[in-house]
Formats: structure tokens, C-alpha cells, sequence
DNA sequence: CAGCCGTGGGC
DNA sequence: TGCCCAAGGCT
């Protein structure tokens, strides 16, 4: 990733840019590195500096981060960058207690930034960590109840020096050895040590409680569609699913209940279905061709409006409107692809700096 | 502290 | 195709 800092930069004391550590960090938060690095390129170019992304507007900020999820972490991003330019004079604080006491960092996120931005002992925990630790040291207790005690193995491995190296040698090391499912221990290079593989269990660790299914609900959303192309959208609220994200006004299918944004001649011309994290949605998508005002919402259009500011769930109902004909049909819109499209995985092991034990020195 | 909160890829 | 999953934080 952009932020790592090459060996030979390092040995001459340069650290990396706190302020891309922690996007980066945020941006990583249940989400994986192929789909973060075409935002993380994006959100670089367009707001260098926490200064820059603090002096942004919401929308645009929660525009650019559409398609990426949790969408909570695009609010509390930018409350995080409007604290530090404001109230830390636009430096990152840089220990653990003080990164914590900022808003969407939490324990993993605080201990990550200080370690790798500042070189702190910080004890840093993320899932590959708790599953390689898990492995390393035998721990058969399911999480989430056993995270104490993988936070304590974890401390005991965390050196003195170069921690921020340890931190990330570890988090690399679940991601491309100690994987989830078939762990390369082969090619481990600290399988002499293990205690899950000595056993012959470290494939099945660490265990975890089972998860409740998934009920399915239904619901409807409006698409009201003007000559010029313009569609009726709304901000939704700062809360909750898709908080603070542009959305088509819809019914209760979140609990909220609601009514068409107009009235109008709808007509129902398909529908989407989408997975979140605690429940399916079949969503029905009802489109009218109209010039009326609109009880809820706004008429948006480009440029102010375009497709890619819509988290995933609404771009599949924009498409599917979009791609209905009406009365009047709209001209055809060029469908950008999505963001996250764009990008690709590639291997991290030429980007190891160094892993304990066989590792060491490698470079890539 | 358990529930809430997205998404796309792998199998 | 459908199910399962994965690099947390907040309340």
C-alpha cells in the first residue's frame, strides 16, 4: 500500500504519514485491501493533508466514499480530520491515548496508527492477529470471548523495537500465510513455534461463535424521473443503515415506514436484492416520469448528482430505473464503472520489509 | 455487551 | 447460485 515506507527511507528514520496510516487504517476496517486501494488513491489525490480533507464538505466526502460501506467510519472520518486540524493544529496526536479519544478510532485503529506512524509499543490487534496468535498459542476459547486473552499473547510478542514493523509483519503474516482457510504452514516462518500446528488444529482456530441467520425483508423505494434526467433523491439520516448517504425516498423496509416522495402514475418495474451485514432485502423499484415537487427529497441532476455517490443497494435500484423505459424515456446514461471495480489484488509478499524469524532482511 | 452497521470475493 | 466470510467502532 501507498503508505508503506521503503527500507532504505526507514533506515534513515523517516516515518510514514500519519495522516494516510490512519485513512488507510479506517479504510481497512472489516474490508479488504483489494477494495480499499482505488479509494485510498482517490482520497489521497483529492485531499492530501487532514487539513484538506477537514476543509471538505460532507457530501462530497460521503460522495467519494459510496460503494465502500460502514458508512459510519465516512462520518466519524471526517469528524476525526475536523478535530485534528482544529483542536490538535493538524498534527495526529501521537500516542495511543490520544488517537483513541478521537472519533472512529478505537482500540485496533489507535494502536496501529501509533505503532506504525510513531514507532509506539503499541499492542496492535486485528483479526489476522488474533487468528495468528490463536494458532501460535493454541487458544481453543471462541471469540469474541477469548480477545482478552489474545490481546495479552499478542503484548507478550510486541517488541521494544521496531514495533511498528512487528505490528505490520503480523497483520501481512495473516494475510498471506496465516490465512483463514488452508494456512500455508509450509512456508510459515514461525511454524516451528506453533502450537495450533504441533496439534493439528490450527486450521480450525480460532473458534468462533456461531453467527444468527439472516431474516429477509421487504420493501420499495421511488424513483421519480424528469425529462433532464433529474431524479428526486434524499439525504438520509446521520444514523443507522446508510446513515448520512444519498438514497430514493422509500417505504418502511428500514423500519421507518413512508409514502411515496409525489404523486404520480408508478409503476413497479423490478426489483433488487441486497445483502447487509444482519439482513437480506428484496426491494421492489418503482419508477413515474414526472415534473412535480417532491413531498420528500430533492430534484438532483449531474453534475451535482451522479450515480457513483450512491452506496451499492441504491446504485442497483438506480440502474434498474434508469434502465427502465417511460413515457419519457431518459436519454441514456453512461454507466461509470464502480469504483472498487477497478481495482486488483496483487501479492503482498514482494512488499514484506521483514517477518520474524526466516524472514528478516528479505526485501522486496 | 450484544446488536447494529456494507460490501464483494471465494468456494 | 447461494452461502460464508473479512484488516472494528459505536451504543
Amino acid at each position: 500500500m501507498p503508505w508503506r515506507v521503503g527500507p532504505a527511507d526507514r533506515a534513515a528514520g523517516v516515518r510514514p504519514d500519519p495522516y494516510r496510516v490512519w485513512l488507510s487504517e479506517v479504510m481497512l476496517q472489516q474490508t479488504t485491501v483489494a477494495a480499499v486501494r482505488a479509494y485510498f488513491r482517490r482520497f489521497t489525490e483529492l485531499w492530501p493533508t487532514v487539513g484538506d480533507l477537514a476543509a471538505a464538505p460532507d457530501a462530497a466526502v460521503m460522495g467519494e466514499w459510496a460503494g465502500l460501506g460502514y458508512y459510519a467510519r465516512a462520518r466519524n472520518l471526517l469528524a476525526c480530520a475536523r478535530a485534528v486540524a482544529q483542536r490538535h493544529g493538524g498534527r495526529f496526536p501521537d500516542t495511543v491515548e490520544g488517537l483513541r479519544a478521537l472519533p472512529g478510532i478505537g482500540p485496533y485503529t489507535a494502536a496501529a496508527v501509533a505503532s506504525i506512524a510513531f514507532d509506539r509499543p503499541a499492542v496492535v490487534v486485528d483479526g489476522n492477529v488474533e487468528r495468528v496468535v490463536a494458532r501460535l498459542f493454541a487458544v481453543e476459547t471462541p471469540l469474541p470471548a477469548a480477545k482478552a486473552e489474545l490481546t495479552r499473547l499478542a503484548g507478550l510478542l510486541t517488541p521494544a523495537d521496531r514495533p511498528g514493523d512487528h505490528a505490520q509483519a503480523m497483520m501481512d503474516l495473516g494475510a498471506t500465510i496465516c490465512t483463514p482457510r488452508k494456512p500455508a504452514c509450509g512456508i510459515c516462518p514461525v511454524m516451528a513455534f506453533c502450537e495450533g500446528r504441533k496439534q493439528g488444529i490450527a486450521d480450525d482456530l480460532p473458534r468462533k461463535v456461531p453467527k444468527a441467520a439472516k431474516p429477509t425483508r421487504q420493501g420499495i423505494v421511488w424513483v421519480a424521473r424528469r425529462p433532464d434526467g433529474a431524479l428526486v433523491l434524499e439525504r438520509r439520516v446521520d444514523k443507522g443503515l446508510l446513515g448520512g448517504m444519498l438514497g430514493f425516498p422509500g417505504d418502511g423496509w428500514d423500519g421507518a415506514g413512508g409514502e411515496a416522495p409525489l404523486s404520480a402514475d408508478w409503476r413497479v418495474v423490478g426489483e433488487v436484492r441486497h445483502t447487509f451485514t444482519h439482513f437480506h432485502l428484496i426491494l421492489s423499484v418503482a419508477v413515474a416520469d414526472t415534473e412535480a415537487v417532491p413531498l420528500r427529497g430533492e430534484w438532483m441532476a449531474m453534475p451535482a448528482f451522479h450515480a457513483t455517490d450512491l452506496p451499492t443497494l441504491m446504485r442497483k435500484a438506480h440502474d434498474l430505473a434508469v434502465a427502465a423505459g417511460g413515457a419519457h424515456p431518459p436519454r441514456p446514461l453512461a454507466l461509470e464503472p464502480m469504483a472498487n471495480q477497478l481495482s486488483h489484488p496483487v501479492g503482498y509478499l514482494g512488499q514484506y520489509e521483514s517477518l520474524p524469524g526466516s524472514m528478516e532482511g528479505e526485501e522486496g
